[in-house]
DNA sequence: GTCTATACCTCGATAGAC
DNA sequence: GTCTATCGAGGTATAGAC
């Protein structure tokens, strides 16, 4: 949120409401046709305007795909980040996790272009776009880490498997539902609960 | 396996040794370049031919990209059929499900180029491709809700979510595996059984 | 800030020699 | 069954008028 103040408009990047424009459809696009199979006339036109006028705001679809790969982590980290940081110390790692999971589901279902665009297409880009993302993502993967290896110690979270390989597990499966969530069949509140639940407990009961 | 059965070869689909290492690439490539990205130069050099020659053994990429999704699903659905049909007439939901889940990931962790070009380019094809492979899918969440709906009716499954959110979350989760499994990170067994723990009884411990 | 026009390139696909 | 050569279409990106 703080990154989109009016106030302080950065110089570098100013976002006018034509750049936003773009920027959201090719996200769209992105994520529906893929980054090579969607072309600048397609973006230009979904955008309300023609394909050079692109090259305004940007210098290439490259930096396009950039900064969709970047606003696709970023909302996801921002919410995640601010529901941890909102609960009190003394909470239980099963607490901190829930609201990791909230925040990650949040993020990820209200931005589904941006997130669905993310996942989607990270494994199919150039080394070069590739080797610019992996420290961001590395980074997020070492914060889930941090919240797991605690749970661990704590004794909360199981011991016959790896923190990596829950953390692997987990948000693999989270950022699948952006595939499959559909808003109109319950309210987010309610879908995050189940989820949350079938992680922490699991599909099957035991007595 | 019996598909590929070199007694009763179809008329239909000869499979040269040429016609099939063109489709092992193009899977590859597929998978990792995304399809429209993927030209057909480059499937055909990773072949060992040049591009003209593709069209003997295919009538056009998208044939290609059909075979190569039809097998990604193929290799799935019969390991899974073959290991449940496998178990004993009295066998537990739990059971079944395991089978169903070993199964799952044995087609889909050792044929990943295959598996992988499925789930990362499903969702960017054409209508067109998309349309024809929905029933092929529809069909392989029916067996799974089959499952399911038994474990449920036995008492086995937990009853706070509907089946079809179980089986989206679990096949979803599943699926993402193929993205971050290494098998030299131990073996393929002990991967399932971990996985399997995770989802059967969550990833918190409960007394 | 957006337009039109276009340069230059590479794609999928075809034709015909071998 | 594979090759070379090439066609027409459509891609990104640029130039310059407005």
């Amino acid at each position: 949120m703080a990154t989109k103040s009016r106030e302080t408009p950065t110089p570098v990047e100013v976002d006018s409401a034509t750049r936003e424009r773009i920027l959201l459809e090719a996200a769209r696009l992105f994520r529906h046709h893929g980054y090579a199979a969607t072309t600048l006339r397609e973006v230009a036109d979904a955008s309300g305007i023609k394909a050079g006028s692109i090259y305004y705001h940007f210098e290439s679809k490259d930096q396009i795909l950039g900064e969709v790969l970047d606003k696709g982590i970023q909302v996801v980290t921002d919410a995640v980040r601010q529901r941890v940081d909102a609960l009190p110390a003394g909470a239980t790692a099963r607490q901190r996790v829930a609201a990791a999971i909230e925040g990650h589901l949040w993020g990820l279902l209200h931005h589904g272009d941006f997130t669905s665009a993310n996942i989607r297409i990270y494994g199919q880009i150039p080394p070069a776009a590739k080797n610019r993302h992996r420290k961001i993502r590395r980074d997020y993967a070492d914060y889930w880490d941090g919240l797991l290896e605690d749970a661990l110690k704590r004794g909360e979270l199981r011991s016959d498997t790896s923190t990596a390989m829950v953390r692997l597990f987990l948000i693999g499966a989270l950022n699948w539902t952006v595939e499959w969530y559909n808003p109109q069949k319950g309210a987010f509140q309610d879908f995050v609960k189940q989820i949350t639940a079938i992680v922490f407990d699991g599909t099957f009961v035991h007595d």
